[in-house]
DNA sequence: AGTTAGCAGTCTCGTTGTGAGAGTGCTAAG
DNA sequence: CTTAGCACTCTCACAACGAGACTGCTAACT
């Protein structure tokens, strides 16, 4: 489907001014807002027609239009503006990852945290997920007789505790000197491989018990890195004018539940280096069918990378939000690769 | 002020129904509920002598009656009767903590789960504090050449991990070594104390980056520790019929937040082994003034020490809800006594 | 004294009605 | 193809109204 010249404008006007005030926008505001060379009526009948295409519809018959979600895709594939951040923002962003301390866990959330406070929207992010987790190191402390705290350093720097309970008494040399027989025996392992290795030399109990944890961290390590993903804003998310009226309010908080959430990330439409749109309806999850993503995967191509972005009404400033959401993206990818590539 | 038997009892039955129903309670179904030999005026009677020692109110003139602050405080203080979690209760809760892995943290966010779900209410912990956080136990993790991981173990089993930029090549050997030296030398010290050490010997480049880290991670432990409460049921909370209407559910999501709420916890007023029922404006910060927190302190006395309680409206089931918050805080200082204290 | 029946008075809440305002669709003329 | 004009529709805010729920008071009763 193409539209005439002036007739995508006229869309792109609604989308833009809708965006902006979320009241339907009737023909004659339309034509005094921008200088339209062109009466209201005329007008009303391009509307007419950008209805009859299912690109806008009418709340009830004597009211505004509103763009339908087809209107908001077509206004993203083919009438959006490509905007950047100034300088100005680029530089505010920069500043606060620069405060922050250097953990990638504080990076993702601070991220979220930025995406949500600009665009005044629910902001969303995966840590960052590696194909497979493996084995990095551990570390045995000693708390009681026979009792320890297994710390274990999995290969996307994430770090996992564990207490252990002990047949025996222990110390803290023996403690020692275990980890670092484990260490050089196991490092580098995937979880699969880890219990496959008492062939080499019969693990005694002590051993078994500690690589039965291990696997058992990088198993749910594995399972866990994108299991809960980050989200920042339900407040700034809630504040838009759609969530009026308290059980409409409830619905979403409920849907906003971090295990619900992360269900629906349509993550699979996201890409390394390029930006998912998904407009309402085209995601199939219930509760979120009036309600848009704009995602983007960040992080070190062809090794860990997550996904970030944000999640508000249909009624989304998109160029805005690409803008945001890439250049956030951008800034983590570049930390990432400074500091936590592996090679 | 003490109060004849009688009214007592009517205001003992009008806080019992206006708890369960959220409605205001009028004379007439207040007798024929609970069979009090009665006439609905005699009882009205008696409501109007409760108003006047300010146990009761009005919303408006012809509504029935609603317990006021006052009126929650006297039933609390003197008409409560004590309450104990069933058998059956009791056991579903333990079997819950039976079930989740042996870490502290988790523990506490079950317990505010556990709280909140059977509550239908807000439900909020901290975690275990101790007066202070010594440094027990690092290690290094070679990330490349001139990075590591730096993860430090602290006293109260908290594990905390850095990335650490070094000015000279380092290998995994170097840094075991130093690890165990920094280990042998500061192990039990707390943060002050960490710099003046230098003394004995001074510090190359290398060791100060460490201890410098590891200094100011002992202090953000600190810091930290008891800085953000544990949340759990904010959609709990808000399906309560008192925050009808979605400018006060914002506003309540608003004071939710968990820098705000922390700021909030009269957790002063709770000293172990008892209670502290805060009611209302009891709570002199602001938006807490309508809502009533139920705390316990749990965790090991003279040692480490958190808080865990309800948040509600006024109208809150002060009976079920000391009861919970007690056995929930008995089960979380239980678990620590076995796994957890330091003897 | 304390209790109760009876009744007028008050306040809320849901329903209904009304009028202004906004915007449309259509028709006929430019 | 564009535009002026107009009848029509629908929402929204506001006022009016009546049912229902309680109260408070008075006067009679035990």
């Amino acid at each position: 489907m193409t539209l005439s010249e002036r007739r995508a404008r006229i869309l792109a006007f609604i989308v833009d001014d809708y965006v902006l005030s979320a009241q339907p926008i009737g023909s004659q505001a339309l034509v005094e807002k921008h200088n339209l060379g062109l009466s209201s009526a005329t007008v009303r009948n391009e509307m007419a027609a950008l209805e009859e295409e299912g690109l806008i519809t009418h709340p009830h018959t004597s009211a505004g239009r509103i763009p339908s979600n087809r209107g908001y895709r077509y206004y993203v594939s083919s009438l959006m503006p490509e905007k950047n951040l100034s300088r100005q923002e680029q530089i505010s962003i920069l500043h606060q990852f620069h405060q922050s301390t250097r953990d990638l866990e504080e990076w993702v959330s601070l991220a979220a945290s930025v995406l949500s406070h600009s665009m005044h929207n629910l902001a969303l992010a995966t840590t960052p997920r590696v194909t497979d987790v493996r084995f990095k190191q551990l570390q045995l402390v000693e708390l009681s007789e026979n009792r320890a705290l297994l710390v274990v350093v999995t290969s996307d720097a994430g770090v996992h505790q564990h207490t252990l309970d002990f047949p025996a008494h222990i110390t803290q040399e023996g403690l020692t000197r275990l980890a670092n027989r484990l260490n050089a025996e196991f490092g580098g392992h995937m979880a699969a491989d880890l219990p496959m290795r008492d062939k080499g030399e019969p693990l005694g109990a002590v051993e078994s018990i500690i690589v039965a944890a291990v696997t058992e961290m990088l198993l749910k390590e594995q399972e866990a890195v994108s299991a809960a993903p980050i989200i920042e804003g339900v407040r700034e998310l809630l504040r838009q004018p759609e969530f009026e009226g308290s059980d409409r309010i409830l619905d979403t908080l409920e849907a906003m539940d971090e295990r619900k959430l992360r269900a629906a990330i349509p993550s699979g439409a996201v890409d390394s280096g390029g930006i998912a749109i998904v407009i309402g309806d085209e995601n199939h999850e219930g509760p979120y069918q009036d309600m848009s993503f704009v995602l983007a995967r960040y992080g070190l191509p062809g090794g860990a990378t997550g996904v970030l972005g944000l999640l508000g009404p249909t009624r989304l400033a998109y160029g805005e939000a690409v803008a945001h959401v890439r250049y956030v993206g951008d800034v983590l990818t570049e930390l990432m690769r400074k500091y936590y590539s592996d090679e």
